[in-house]
DNA sequence: ATAGTTATATCGGTCATCCGATATATATAA
DNA sequence: TTATATATATCGGATGACCGATATAACTAT
């Protein structure tokens, strides 16, 4: 999710930014769309730090109903996504078919 | 690079991959081309040892001309770009424009 | 021959990602 | 109330990605 370097360390982060821009979700539901996606459920020792990280990050806000809380993206977890998009594609261009 | 898991962190040896199945390369160019799309060339800190797993794998085919050595997919590289593709379009649907 | 450049490679160390197991807190069911 | 399920969260440990520095080997000057 940063800027220099090489680091292609980020993409689960990349992954949840973009679920989370489609739809606000709540960790369930990210975890389920992953585990659409990639065939198998990240473990929440996976999923929640990575959340954690956004969300410290400034990316994320919650919205806690009971037990369940809901993502979104913030301004600057928008802006972040709209960079992280454009570095992704020019990074695999013509992987896509 | 593997199938089961969660695991993103395969992205490096992903990117070589793909880029060696357009063209066969030598590592300076495989950088090359990483920088151009990343904007910073890896270190061969890290290139190197990607491109090692990826022949001790049996990804890759080598060819030495003088200092210079020509990377290729193999057959069994060829197959397993094209499965790593696949799951990969799968997981960053909608990512692309 | 000697020096410098280029391509490949390894080493040490740091941090992110990942899993499985476990913990907490809330909701639901018996 | 007590048990069970669900959603979120942390911990320990393993591995991958990464850099900077350094090493080797082969060309290319001078």
């Amino acid at each position: 999710m940063d800027d220099e370097s090489c680091d292609m360390r980020g993409m689960l982060g990349f992954l949840i930014l973009f679920l989370v821009s489609k739809k606000p979700m709540h960790g369930k539901e990210i975890a389920d769309e992953i585990a659409k996606r990639k065939g198998e459920k990240p473990s929440p020792g996976t999923l929640y730090p990575a959340i954690k990280n956004l969300r410290e990050a400034g990316f994320l806000d919650e919205e806690k109903e009971g037990k369940t809380i809901t993502y979104a993206l913030t301004p600057s977890g928008k802006k972040a996504l709209t960079v992280a998009k454009r570095k992704f594609c020019k990074i695999f261009l013509g992987v896509f078919p």
